[in-house]
Order: C-alpha cells, then sequence, then structure tokens
DNA sequence: GTTTACGGCGCG
DNA sequence: AAAGCGCGCCGTAAAC
C-alpha cells in the first residue's frame, strides 16, 4: 500500500491512499501540527510514504520520534528513471522539465549555489497541480512497469529511497564524536589552540624553520607558487610542490616542509574550526548527499564526512555501555565485476579468501600488489606503468571479467551510455564531445583534430568502463545498507536506544550499539551482506566477504 | 570587491 | 611509485 503525501497550499497535508494500480481511494486532511501521530498511526499498516524528498519530510517525523519502514523518494526516483536507458520510451522520459526535475537536481547537487532556491523553497511557491505528487507518483510506476527490465529497476528504485530515510537518520542521531579527545589530537600533533584561528605554535616553528632553511624570511609556505619559485632559488629542480614529488629530493628543507604540509591539512581541513563548525552534543552531522554522485555514490556537502582522515578517527568514540560495529567489504569492486560478467573463474578466486591472494596463487602475476594494482587498472582504464604492463595476463586468467569493462569503454569511446546492474545509466556526453568528435571524422579533419578525437574518447570511455562497475558497487551498498536497516529495526525501533547506523562511506558501514546487541548486529551486518549479493546476482556463487570489528574507537576498526 | 579556477590532499 | 576512476574541501591566485 501506498500513501501519498502532499502539502497544500495553507501548510497542511494532504494524504492519498493507492491501491494496487496506484489508483486513488481515499483521502485525508492532516494538520501539519498532526502529521507526526498520523504517520505514526498509520505505519503499523507498513506503508510506503511516497513523498517529494525524504530530506523534505522525514527530518519533523524524526525529531517528533516517529520513524517510517520504506518510501518513495520522488525527487530521486524521477532522476533515475529519467536518464535509464531502461525507461527510454517512456512517458516519463520524454516529457519537458517540470518543477520535479528542479527538485531532482537540488536534492542532488552535492553543493548550494548561494541564491538558488532551497531544497525547501523549490515548489512552495508553485502551483500546487504543477507539482502533483500522485500524478508524479502514476507517471513513475507507469514508467518502472513499462521498463525493458522492471524487476531491477523496482529494486534500485527501493534501495535509493531507503538510501534517502538512511541518510536523514544518520543526520538525525549523528556519529558520536567526542570533541575532548579531537582537541588532544589536535594539541598533541600542533601545539595548543591559538586564539582568533591564528597558527598554533608547531605550525610557526616549522614555517620559521622552511623560511630560513630557503633563506626567503617573507615566504608564506601556504602558496603555491611562493614555494615553488623559493625551492627552485635554492637550486631544486621541481615542477610542483606535490609531496610525492618533494619526497624525492635531497635538502634539509624537504622533512620540515613535508611535516609543515602534513600539519596544515589537519589544522585547515579537520582542526578546532571544523570541530566548532560540525560537531556539537558529542555528535558530527553529516551532510549527506544520496545520489550526489553520477554513479550513485553518496556525496557530501560540507563537512567532509567522506574524507575523514584517519589520524582523527580516534575522536570517533562509542558512548559509555555501547559499542562501534564497523563492517567494509573487501574488495567489492571486483567482486561486483565478478558477479556482472558472471565470471566463473574469478568467482573461484574470490571465494573464501582474498581474491588478490588467489591471483597470485593462480600464477597470473607475482605479487599481491601487483594483482591489486592490475585489478584496479582493468576497473580504471590503466594506460601507462606496472597496471598497463599487467592487464594482458589478468585478461587470459579473466576474460569474461576483463572483457565486461573492456565492452564498456569501447561503449563510452562511441558515445554509447552504460548500465548499471539495475539500471543506473551513465550521462550522455556533451556537445562539445560530440562537437570534437563529429570534427575528427569529416572529410577535411587535420591529424590534430584526430588526436584530440582520440583522446577524449579514450577519456569518456575510461569513466564508462569504471561507471558499470562504481554504480553497480553503489547499487550492493546501498541494497547492504537497506536490508541492514530493516533487520536492526527488529532489535529495537528507537533510534536513540537501539542499535544504528551512524557512518557510512562507498563500502563501509558503522553501526553505533548497545554493548549487549553487538554480537547479533555483527550477524545481520554479514546477513544482510548476503543478501544484497543475492538481490543484484541471484543464484551466481559469488562472495561477499565482510571486515567486522566490535571496538569503542573507530581507529581501531582497521 | 566578489567569484571562479587551480593546486594540493584527504577518502573510497 | 602514485598512474588509471569517483568525489569534497582548503587556501591562494587569477579572473571578472
Amino acid at each position: 500500500m501506498h500513501i501519498v503525501l502532499d502539502r497544500r497550499p495553507d501548510g497542511g497535508v494532504t494524504a492519498t491512499e493507492l491501491d494496487a494500480a496506484a489508483m486513488p481511494h481515499g483521502t485525508a486532511a492532516v494538520e501539519a501540527s498532526d502529521l507526526a501521530e498520523f504517520v505514526r498511526s498509520r505505519e503499523p499498516e507498513h506503508p510506503r510514504w511516497v513523498w517529494s524528498s525524504a530530506a523534505r519530510w522525514y527530518p519533523a517525523l524524526l525529531a517528533a520520534g516517529v520513524r517510517v519502514e520504506r518510501c518513495v523518494d520522488l525527487a530521486l526516483c524521477r532522476r533515475i528513471l529519467r536518464t535509464s536507458l531502461l525507461t527510454a520510451d517512456s512517458e516519463l522520459a520524454h516529457e519537458p522539465a517540470t518543477g520535479w526535475d528542479d527538485l531532482a537536481r537540488i536534492a542532488t547537487a552535492a553543493a548550494e549555489t548561494p541564491g538558488a532556491p532551497t531544497l525547501f523553497e523549490v515548489g512552495e511557491s508553485a502551483p500546487a497541480a504543477a507539482l502533483d505528487p500522485v500524478r508524479e507518483f502514476q507517471a513513475q510506476q507507469a514508467a518502472a512497469i513499462g521498463a525493458t527490465q522492471p524487476a531491477p529497476l523496482r529494486l534500485l528504485l527501493a534501495a535509493e529511497s531507503a538510501g534517502a530515510l538512511i541518510a536523514e537518520e544518520i543526520r538525525f542521531t549523528g556519529m558520536p564524536w567526542r570533541a575532548d579527545v579531537h582537541d588532544r589530537v589536535l594539541t598533541e600533533a600542533l601545539g595548543p589552540r591559538a586564539p582568533d584561528g591564528r597558527h598554533p605554535a608547531r605550525l610557526e616553528a616549522l614555517a620559521a624553520k622552511i623560511r630560513e632553511l630557503l633563506d626567503a624570511p617573507r615566504l608564506n609556505p601556504d602558496s603555491q607558487p611562493e614555494l615553488l619559485a623559493a625551492l627552485r632559488r635554492v637550486g631544486l629542480d621541481v615542477t610542483s610542490t606535490r609531496k610525492w614529488e618533494l619526497r624525492e629530493l635531497e635538502h634539509p628543507v624537504i622533512e620540515p616542509l613535508l611535516e609543515y604540509k602534513n600539519l596544515y591539512r589537519l589544522f585547515t581541513a579537520n582542526g578546532w574550526a571544523w570541530l566548532d563548525t560540525w560537531v556539537h552534543d558529542g555528535r558530527f552531522r553529516p551532510d549527506y548527499v544520496v545520489g550526489g554522485v553520477v554513479t550513485g555514490r553518496w556525496a557530501t556537502s560540507g563537512g567532509g564526512a567522506l574524507q575523514l582522515p584517519k589520524n582523527i578517527r580516534r575522536a570517533v568514540v562509542a558512548d559509555p555501555g555501547w559499542k562501534l560495529v564497523v563492517a567494509d567489504a573487501a574488495q567489492l569492486e571486483p567482486r561486483v565485476l565478478t558477479g556482472l560478467a558472471s565470471d566463473v573463474n574469478m568467482a573461484d578466486a574470490g571465494r573464501g579468501r582474498d581474491l588478490y591472494d588467489s591471483v597470485v596463487a593462480a600464477g597470473v602475476v607475482a605479487s599481491r600488489r601487483e594483482a591489486k594494482v592490475a585489478m584496479l587498472g582493468a576497473m580504471y582504464g590503466a594506460t601507462t606503468g606496472d597496471s598497463a604492463r599487467l592487464m594482458p595476463a589478468l585478461r587470459r586468467a579473466f576474460p569474461q571479467a576483463i572483457g565486461l569493462v573492456d565492452r564498456a569503454a569501447e561503449q563510452g569511446e562511441r558515445g554509447d551510455q552504460v548500465m548499471s546492474r539495475l539500471g543506473r545509466t551513465s550521462p550522455r556526453p556533451g556537445g562539445a564531445w560530440r562537437e570534437v568528435q563529429d570534427r575528427a571524422s569529416q572529410p577535411g579533419a587535420s591529424a590534430a583534430d584526430e588526436r584530440r578525437a582520440r583522446s577524449q574518447a579514450r577519456d569518456w570511455g575510461r569513466f564508462t568502463r569504471n561507471f558499470v562497475v562504481q554504480a553497480s558497487a553503489a547499487e550492493w551498498a546501498l541494497c547492504w545498507m537497506a536490508e541492514l536497516r530493516l533487520r536492526l529495526a527488529e532489535l529495537g525501533s528507537d533510534l536513540v536506544t537501539a542499535p544504528h547506523l551512524v557512518f557510512f562511506l562507498h563500502d563501509e558501514i558503522m553501526v553505533h550499539t548497545p554493548e549487549r546487541f553487538a554480537p547479533q548486529v555483527e550477524r545481520l551486518v554479514r546477513d544482510a551482506a548476503a543478501q544484497a549479493g543475492r538481490l543484484l546476482f541471484g543464484t551466481f556463487p559469488v562472495d561477499f566477504p565482510l571486515q567486522v570489528a566490535t571496538v569503542d574507537t573507530y581507529a581501531d576498526a582497521k
């Protein structure tokens, strides 16, 4: 059963119940102040709540202590359906852009554009009929049912919508974060916090030393051009100030300079200013953007939750009497590729053991490092170095899997779109791309035109090569998390007192749980991973082993 | 003065 | 060693 929620101009809500054919068979007018109670009262019937976006509707419900099991996030689902090759013939895909597309674009924009309408403003002023969620849901249903392969697409829509709920729940509960521990980490590394955001003592001392060693008393080491010039002035033949280039040089300034860069990064990206901005009441609240990446990965908008450096993970500490269950999927992308290609050889290699070790044991390459580099190269489209050199051996050993990514690359080079396992579709290359290709195929094309077109085609081919794997891996992760969320809810539905997800990072999840539930949570995490594999790849025997750790602090998870 | 691009580096 | 994919964020410098 579906219940569609729509905001009326007077601020109240219309709830429309739909039958299996998505036809309305009853509406209720609900005052805004009664909405949470209304949702709570209907939730035992396990409806799927249909709303413009979870980001818009769900926070207020969570704040009122109400969780929902399932939803349809129309903004996110529209974006998928409007661009999927599986629904390319649908009316939905062909209709002109509407306010729903604005909503979808804003919902999945990683950064807010100043002055642009926010998610909460779009549609508020438009005529109600323009953004009728019942009609929109019916149009989406029609597109999904008429899809070339409805089943995977419907799974994708459900998973994406579950992701939207999870993102809001994580934002609501937050990730446990000990500001005092974070401050200790910073103080140990940088010296005590200086007033007014000024550089702390250690950073200043290192800067002074660098100026002295480079004989540049006015040098600002944060300025790349100034630093580059100063390095060249003392006879160092560098073309950049990147740390891996600096590391190769022999000069007394290199050591303090590398240390300075390291500490400077900590200070600016995750220093006291970050702590003040993003951590409140013992919680870090990541600003996830579901579907923010074209491949379906999540992005973030502010807070940098997807880039938490290892050195501050000590500050992520479970509450007293609680634990963190941290799990990550081992070699997720190659295993997803295995399933995509139904590559039995690769599935055998990955079964019950480290995939890369097996590739070595099979005599394909000489070391685990080479196996990893070769596999990543296959999925990223390496053209040079060790990785490219190892590709032929890998292709011989796993023709099915490598053939799949090679074909995806060829499609991209031609300008064709490619699809993930469940039907998420890569964007079309832009107009400029087509122009360059067209020009190169004209009779009068110069060698330079052809070179440029070729190089650009290869660039896009590397993108589509990676897209099929990365997008399908993102789907596996969404399914994993959605399955886990439902299983965790059986241990207790209250987000504050029961085990709940607090972090997600592409192939890694973290559950904050009362200590006594930790063993059960570990089991559920594994069950959910197995189920995600079945949802994506049916009975094909590809394993998705996890590294699971129950810890007090995130730093101990790996 | 304000916005955009770039270099650099963190994460998967 | 740091390429081959996907990101966000910082500060500075360049462009407007």
